[in-house]
DNA sequence: ATTACTCTTGCAATCGATTGTAAATATGGA
DNA sequence: TCCATATTTACAATCGATTGCAAGAGTAAT
């Protein structure tokens, strides 16, 4: 047999002359083929090596079976948790997963927004770029009808369900752990550009410091990239200050275990000195000593719930409950030696 | 504008009164349209809303142009790593990247291979599931002049390259290296299968011990699941030993990383009671106290590297040289202060 | 034997874009 | 003006699978 031959079913039809319509039927299990013919129909198949060609099945069927998912990064263990339960969720509903990294450019978000809609994808799944600043580059699936779903960045949408943790909710809980701790000066390190998560999670930080009638101080806000790098830096500018902080939330992990680390090098005490505590809980946390102070959001569930609402939207698409359109995503605080003064 | 309705070539067509052909010549800059007519195309493209339906045009050119890749998780940190660096090359290419996780099953991963043929994937990079013990369920790939590329957990195989580092060399290396700071009872904590991956290190192992007089000794050789859990007991093994090893090579750091913990826990000293070294350099090696000693190879290099070997294949079928078929990755010894008996 | 069904099967159109080849138009030179 | 060569454009087949509808075969009841 030839290898370079792809077999059609019009190839499985002449063989058992019959028709290709009766051989397509029998294939997916049409109930009006008779049995025999069935069975015929997969066994040859099976004998000449036929396999389904779902680019002319899927251009019949106007469906690609083709799941989109934008990230920044995809090299971030909570983002690859994500995408790992996303993979999971739509692999069990029979839907291919399709990803592209925007690298936090707005530029190349569009570009991939563009290329998914070309490619018709059925669904979308997106956390958007760093940068990005409005969502209009993603109007075009809602204006046809695609089943876009956000999840971690999120964009509020009437028609996109946005699945997200509680910002505001857990920054406050941590912030205000450290001040049940006994700390008054607590620095927040942040990032530059407040995407809605570093805004969220400056507001409930601010929030915690007011109702225990602490003062925001301007001079305690380190906007940084949030980098390792930026956690050396931080500790420097920390160094540096006239009146240390006796605290410190970062917004996220990394670059909170960067920071301690220099400042352990420098010869600071944590917690005695300055109280820790970041976000995320990554594997790091529970490795550095003092072990850290944190927020755990599973990535894995949310990327389940996510890819769950979108295969839900896919199958009713007119069954849009408004309810879930917001999601919140629990997260508890988790709290280690970084940030206990008092034992 | 009715939303519902897609725009086709033929509609254009219809509007300028000129033929699909022409359109769809004028679409992709082909040089025997008239410069008049193209620009006439393209602005009736933009103004009529019309999106190219890859589907159909798949179909045409019997290319999906996507490229499949299936890893066992996708959410670790190598691994995540390594997709990263596929999906930048890839998407530089123009080529869409579908992803599938074996969940280290083998069933599963021949369920996927299957799912991925029919997609008319135009290429194949796949890292084997844990327990693969043949790669039958890649034949047809090959048969068909798909081209494969293994990564990480690879299969030999004439035609397709496997990207890999030198295991055997690092992990004898690593070894060298703890006998060489003292060590004379070097135990090996390392999978319960042996894998290529954790036989090659086994055997690096080895060989360093026979080339520096050393006994290869079966009850320092402790076979586990290299899980976190896997570590903690590991600890329990060494703890419970009548004579217990100076020096432990573990096959991975976040087995390592577990079990240093646990015997931390028991106030065993490290370096001084027992030396450590890991293997990934995964961050967590870089945040235990003492740091971690491990090899180091970047995920993100291997995917470039993977993904750069495949679209050559794509590009030029024909020139396949055989050199290339087995690629190793540069990897590096990386020393702290877990094995520096001696300062 | 005829009618009335139920089961199976086949016909033919369809999904949109691509492309080899033929035809139409345009350009230039004699 | 007319033929020869370039430029452009159109025709029609093709890529495979799917599906509404019609038609054929088979069975049972009258």
């Amino acid at each position: 047999m030839d290898p370079e031959k792809e077999i059609t079913i019009y190839d499985i039809a002449k063989k058992l002359n019959i028709s290709a319509a009766t051989v397509s039927r029998g294939l997916m299990d049409h109930p009006s083929v008779n049995i025999n013919t069935k069975q015929k129909v997969v066994e040859a198949a099976q004998e000449m090596g036929y396999r389904s060609n779902h680019l002319a099945s899927n251009l019949r069927k106007k469906k690609s079976n083709i799941i989109g998912i934008i990230v920044g990064n995809l090299n971030s263990s909570f983002m690859s948790n994500v995408i790992a339960g996303v993979e999971k969720v739509l692999s069990e509903a029979g839907y291919n997963l399709i990803i592209s990294q925007s690298l936090d450019s707005v530029a190349k978000e569009v570009n991939i927004a563009q290329a998914m809609y070309n490619n018709r994808v059925d669904g979308l799944m997106v956390s958007l770029a760093y940068e990005t600043e409005n969502a209009d580059h993603f109007e075009s699936f809602v204006k046809r009808g695609i089943p876009l779903v956000y999840f971690d960045r999120v964009w509020p949408h009437p028609k996109c369900p946005g699945i997200e943790i509680d910002n505001v909710k857990a920054s406050y809980h941590i912030t205000d752990h450290l001040i049940k701790q006994g700390c008054k000066r607590i620095a927040h390190i942040t990032a530059f550009r407040l995407s809605s998560v570093a805004a969220d999670r400056y507001k409930g930080y601010e929030q915690a410091l007011i109702d225990n009638n602490l003062r925001v101080e301007e001079d305690l806000i380190l906007r940084t990239q949030l980098t390792l790098k930026a956690g050396i830096e931080a500790a420097h500018t920390i160094l540096a200050m006239a009146k240390r902080p006796d605290g410190v939330f970062v917004t996220n992990d990394a670059c909170a275990v960067s920071c301690m680390q220099e400042l352990k090098r420098h010869g600071i005490r944590i917690p005695d000195d300055i109280a820790f505590a970041g976000f995320n809980n990554d594997t790091e946390a529970s490795i550095i000593e003092p072990n850290l102070t944190t927020v755990n959001y599973k990535g894995y569930d949310m990327g389940e719930v996510a890819a769950k609402i979108l295969i839900n939207r896919l199958n009713n698409s007119e069954n849009v409950s408004p309810a879930d359109n917001k999601l919140i995503q629990k997260s508890e605080l988790v709290i280690r030696d970084s940030s206990l003064k008092k034992k």
